[in-house]
RNA sequence: GCGCCUGUAGCUCAGUUGGAUAGAGCAACUGCCUUCUAAGCAGUGGGUCAGGGGUUCGAAUCCCUUCAGGCGCACCA
């Protein structure tokens, strides 16, 4: 909809001999009454051509010459240009709309197959997924349909910090309880994981390893028994996790195996990448250590990536799975990260620059710290006693899809309250049911006409020829207008990387379609009158199922 | 001390990249089920856009500053 004014402005400008901006701001008016659809334009070449606004905008209108879509094409307020499109216009608009069908959405064109490789939740495999791991989950699993659907390639990838401190510590933890479990003591480490789930772990080992390791130090190769295991077991709990939140991914990157050397290969992935560096002089040794010179590129400070004692810092395998992701040829990096990272993005960009990749090429979405509260009060977690509250917890308590909702209707860069008795509290009332429930009562009512013999028509065939003239009515004209501007609320998301912004255009839709059905019959008398409302019901039914699959939230049939 | 994020209705949050008279949900109050789903609808009240300066035709949005909260500033991850 909002394309045939970009088009008609363009043109006009470009009769007018003035250079076509890049991107046409049109916009929906706040008052319905002043039009459909509005552009500043004028106001915004005010400047440049050194005349007042609304001069510019009746010379604008003058020289549009494809007015057949429109009612009435205006100017006002401080220069405002306003468009009110007639009715067979937004009747073949929605014809259009409805030919397409389900799933063929034209909008392919806007990601033309470009690779993005989206980052996303890497939680450390050393405790369950809490809140802040679900709200990085959603998003990004909101935002890789998003792109997918506008026609980019998009891989989801974990990343898993199977190498360092973290999953030794694990392991460690892990051994010592199963030393307690078969009654020999071992000290546990000081800044050890105390969860329940280490005792689970343990609990499993000696029932399939018996007392093999009783009694024996912490040293290899028992150690790395226990860190692979419980490492191992962490994943999959993660996993099941993510399943059941209905996230998955495409791929498992392990830290790891940067590490190792592959058969055919004399050095390691990070190896390989620190020779890089060091042969192109971005490394210096000081004090025993080398470091990256990232201050070349921007970054505060020159970072370690071996220390004195020889061991790599995680920057340094953190450097070469970005030199491997970006070798493997992705047009764009996201990383979707917890905001109490990002004091180290300077540094991965410079890593990248240093590499000889743009930085642009990687955007790092933060997504803010999640508070969670009970009744108002913050809810105590203590991770070295233990006590914390899980994803699943939360899934269990409120819901999956409220849940994904509840973080979905928020930008990733402000900060969350979650409140378990709000969030349950409000769960008839929860937004996500008023999106899902104007989705499974147009699919009620679908099934309500098949029963009396009128024929839902179908994409690619009877759609096209119905007569959708006898929509008349001001919430139908509302309707249409809402749906036809899925498209471009579609493509601003995708644009600004917002999935939010989906979920609010959801609810606006469902807010619009149940007053329409409360005070109008869809399925009635009148024939041809009852085919145009199914129609419309339909296309408004194909809108919120998208959206709603986008954001990765269940379309029920019915509730 | 320095850096990043946030501050919008009682609460939780949007605000279309600078546009018209700042919106939604929840909470509160009043009505609506014999008719396609009441997880719904109709209506009422609710604002110093944290404060102060500036930029311009125009600011919740951009800049400066003060205040408040969160998070970072390792040879940790």
């Amino acid at each position: 909809m909002t394309e045939i004014v970009r088009k008609i402005l363009a043109e006009a400008l470009g009769a007018m001999g003035i250079p076509v901006p890049e991107r046409i701001e049109v916009e929906v008016p706040r008052d319905e009454a002043l039009g459909d659809l509005s552009t500043p334009i004028a106001m915004s070449l005010s400047k440049q051509l050194r005349k007042p606004p609304k001069n510019i905008a009746q010379e604008i209108i003058a020289n549009i010459r494809e007015r057949g879509d429109f009612e009435k094409i205006e100017v006002a307020g401080p220069g405002f240009i306003n468009f009110t499109l007639k009715k067979d216009s937004l009747y073949r608009s929605l014809s259009g709309f409805l030919r397409e069908g389900d799933g063929l959405l034209s909008r392919k064109d806007i990601g033309k197959g470009r690779k993005i490789l989206l980052e996303f939740v890497s939680a450390n495999p050393t405790g369950p997924l809490h809140l802040g791991h679900g709200r990085g989950a959603a998003l990004g699993a909101a935002l890789a349909n998003l792109l997918s659907a506008a026609g980019f390639s998009v891989i989801k990838e974990y990343y898993i910090n199977d190498a360092g401190r973290q999953v030794g510590l694990l392991g460690e933890s892990v051994f010592a309880k199963y030393q307690e479990l078969l009654g020999k003591s071992y000290p546990f480490p000081e800044d050890g994981y105390r969860g329940a789930y280490v005792e689970d772990i343990a609990k499993k080992i000696a029932l399939d390893e018996t007392d093999r390791y009783k009694g024996l130090e912490f040293t290899p190769p028992q150690s790395d028994f226990f860190r692979e295991y419980s490492c191992g077991q962490m994943l999959a709990l993660i996993k099941a996790d993510l399943e059941a939140f209905g996230v998955t991914f495409d791929t498992w990157q392990s830290e790891k195996e940067l590490y190792e050397r592959k058969p055919d290969e004399p050095e390691s992935e990070v190896e390989k990448t620190i020779r890089y560096l060091r042969e192109k002089g971005y490394t210096k040794t000081e004090e025993g250590a080398t470091w990256f010179k990232a201050t070349e590129f921007g970054d505060e400070k020159d970072r370690v990536i071996i220390r004195s004692g020889g061991a790599y810092t995680y920057f340094a395998s953190d450097i070469a799975y970005h030199k491997k992701k970006v070798d493997v040829g992705y047009d764009e990096l996201i990383n979707i990260w917890g905001a109490d990272h990002h004091g180290y993005i300077p540094r991965v960009k410079a890593a990248l620059e240093a590499l000889g990749y743009e930085k642009e090429r990687l955007k790092v979405l933060l997504v803010q710290l999640v508070s969670l509260l009970r009744g108002g009060k913050p809810v105590q977690m203590s991770k070295r006693a233990g006590e914390f509250i899980t994803l699943k917890d939360v899934m269990e308590e409120v819901g999956a899809d409220t849940t994904k909702f509840m973080f979905l209707t928020r930008k990733a860069d402000s900060h969350l309250d979650f409140d378990l008795e709000v969030a349950k509290a409000a769960s008839a009332e929860n937004p996500v049911y008023y999106v899902q429930y104007a989705y499974a009562r147009i699919n009620s009512i679908l099934r309500h006409a098949a029963e009396k013999g009128f024929i839902e028509p179908q994409a690619g065939t009877g759609a096209v020829d119905v007569d959708l003239s006898p929509l008349s009515e001001p919430e139908e004209q509302r309707l249409i207008k809402k749906i036809l501007l899925y498209p471009a609320v579609f493509e601003a998301a995708v644009y600004a990387r917002e999935p939010h912004r989906i979920t609010f255009y959801l609810q606006e839709l469902a807010g619009i379609f149940h007053p329409y059905y409360n005070k109008h019959r869809i399925v009635a008398e009148d024939n041809r009158l009852t085919l145009a409302r199914l129609a419309l019901s339909r296309a408004a039914r194909i809108v919120l199922r998208d959206g709603l699959h986008v954001l990765g939230v269940a379309a029920p049939e019915r509730m």
